[in-house]
DNA sequence: AACTGGATCGTCT
DNA sequence: GACGATCCAGTTG
């Protein structure tokens, strides 16, 4: 199982280990396939503009999940590394559980089960009560990967700012992923 | 395959 | 009062 100090780390260093890595909340879930890393001097990122009562976890101690609502529907689950640093968890490949996930998701094929920052939330049945909580603990559980798995980089999915930075990291040639990455612009 | 708009609300300006 | 670290259904090509 990871420990709270496998966090205090830089994050991009966390961001790459933790791809093939096992995500469980109660039981349910699977691989992470794809994520990205946000930090304090990142404009992008909910940490930019100091500590907020919705942010504040982030700037607490390495290995809590950080849960937030977006466009008034969703929720997002990220792992907190150092202070002002995290990682969003944006897809993973179903493994356990997967009759309760697709129960949650309304009987969808497994590609799409947590093909999504919300999919995923939704189907491993994370919200704001989450927040907070420690990675070490359950109802999480969190094993680390196996073997070194392929990466490869690219631009951050949803998000103006900061878009030129390559700070999302997918495990090469999964179909499990939110997006496939960018194509290649060749030159002209 | 690519793009459009609608849903829906907490958070911060 | 505006705007998201999103998802889905619908339309168009």
């Amino acid at each position: 199982m990871l420990e709270k100090s496998f966090f205090d780390r830089p994050v991009l260093e966390v961001a790459r280990e933790i791809i093939g890595a096992t995500l469980l909340f109660d039981g349910v879930g699977g691989s992470v396939v794809e994520v990205e890393a946000y930090d304090e001097t990142d404009p992008a990122s909910h940490s930019f503009r100091g500590p907020t009562l919705r942010n504040r976890v982030m700037f607490g101690p390495p290995g809590h999940a950080y849960v937030y609502k977006i466009y008034g529907i969703h929720y997002c689950l990220n792992f907190v590394c150092r202070p002002g640093s995290a990682i969003l968890i944006r897809a993973l490949e179903p493994v356990r559980g997967l009759e309760t996930m697709r129960a949650r998701r309304g009987g969808l094929a497994d590609r799409q089960l947590c093909s999504g920052p919300g999919k995923l939330a939704q189907a491993l049945g994370i919200d704001l009560r989450h927040d907070g909580l420690g990675l070490d603990v359950p109802p999480f559980g969190l094993r680390a990967a196996d073997a070194a798995h392929p990466i490869a980089t690219g631009p951050r999915i949803g998000t103006t700012k900061g878009a030129e930075t390559p700070w999302r990291f997918v495990l090469a040639g999964s179909r499990y992923l939110s997006r496939p990455l960018p194509k290649v612009q060749p030159d002209l």
